[in-house]
DNA sequence: CTTTTATCGATATCGTTTTATCAATTATAC
DNA sequence: GTATAATTGATAAAACGATATCGATAAAAG
């Protein structure tokens, strides 16, 4: 199958297409038209069929469309969940014990193994080991995904770390930039940034309003 | 100020301008340059400055670069951070309990006053209320934000109740496209999105080696 | 006062993503 | 078997965002 050359925004759009076609599998018969998919998550067609078409395996069937197990076992296999990725998590304040707590991440494909912080201590019944440790563990389970959940400050000098010690994919939550070196890929899950996007519409809209 | 007409990609890098120039106000003596600030988030300079230019009010000076508190305050204008906005949450599941007893919100701008479930109880010393109650407290109160944690399956239907009511911005988590009325924004949230694109790329990073 | 130089602002180029269009294909109906 | 209609796949156009280039400006230095 195609995993690499699929575009970062592509892959964002397939859990929702998964979720959609998991759910509606049953009631649509074994086959499903780009346009319905479409129409269900009020996104642009040809975007749509596009997008399917480059998780398929199969080609899309004229008048009636893509095989909708096919496109569930290519999405699937494009996002790896059949596979759980272990990962740890580094900072363990508020929001890394929230996610910590948070049991929604072994059903996307995520398993966190282990947490730090900058001294040892026990969140939610899980140990929290010391900074100190980080690159000894990395190592010796071969993780190779990152939870950053620092404060912005340490945020680079974590993200070094991690990286000197074989990580290569990092999901943000920090409000930092990291440099990182090529290879490795940081995803920035920055609460600030959306409520940043909400807030100014909102605020828009108000305006508007007077 | 010029709050419309920002792009949304700009818009989320603004969190990461103030965070910087906050934090460095003292020592940069009162001015401070793209390509100082461009440098230190790793950004491209030009962009820095074109995002620089579009919120603050005054002009940049050649040879010394833009006024730190003009720009300080032109970001916080566009962000809206100088009136705390109200929120609802609703869904109590995990993420739910996890994003309410996250106290980081208030300090970006969101402020949670009532979380709703299908039925009522506490969680984290906070009340949840009934969803029969949503209608009634977000009229009453005004509120003109929500974040929904609900399971993907019911949210456009909570989606629905919430625009029904006033609702302007949604920070939506579910896995689902939400449809909306024209002049609501919704703003996707969605971990598994960043999850598939981590993994995607762990994956394809794992292929090279073999 | 003049020269130098850092920095901006504007314009142009480039690449990516989205959207539009249309011919090719094939199941379905007659 | 032929016509019809739905749907795909491919190509083209448009929109958007990021980056490069360069002249204009003003502070700083001589």
């Amino acid at each position: 199958m195609k995993i690499q050359g699929i575009s970062t925004q592509t892959l964002r759009r397939l859990p929702y297409y998964l979720n959609y076609l998991v759910s509606n599998e049953t009631e649509s018969g074994g086959y499903i038209s780009a346009a319905a998919v479409a129409a269900a998550l009020n996104l642009n067609e040809v975007q749509v069929r596009k997008d399917l078409a480059t998780v398929c395996q199969t080609r899309g069937v004229p008048k009636k469309g893509f095989f909708v197990g096919d496109l569930i076992e290519g999405i699937r296999d494009c996002l790896g969940q059949n596979n759980v990725n272990d990962a740890i998590l580094v900072g363990a304040g508020n929001l890394g014990r929230a996610l910590l707590s948070y049991k929604g991440f072994e059903q996307y494909g995520l398993n966190i193994v282990a947490a730090f912080d900058l001294k040892e201590g026990t969140a939610n019944g899980k140990k929290i080991f010391a900074l100190s440790k980080l690159s000894d563990i990395i190592s010796r389970l071969n993780i190779k995904i990152a939870v950053i959940t620092v404060p912005a400050e340490s945020a680079q000098s974590v993200c070094d770390i991690l990286t000197r010690n074989g990580i290569l994919a990092i999901w943000n939550f920090a409000p930092a930039h990291l440099k990182v070196p090529y290879g490795v890929l940081v995803q920035n899950e920055n609460m600030a940034s959306s409520l940043a996007v909400l807030s100014n519409h909102l605020k828009s809209e108000m305006d508007k309003k007077l």
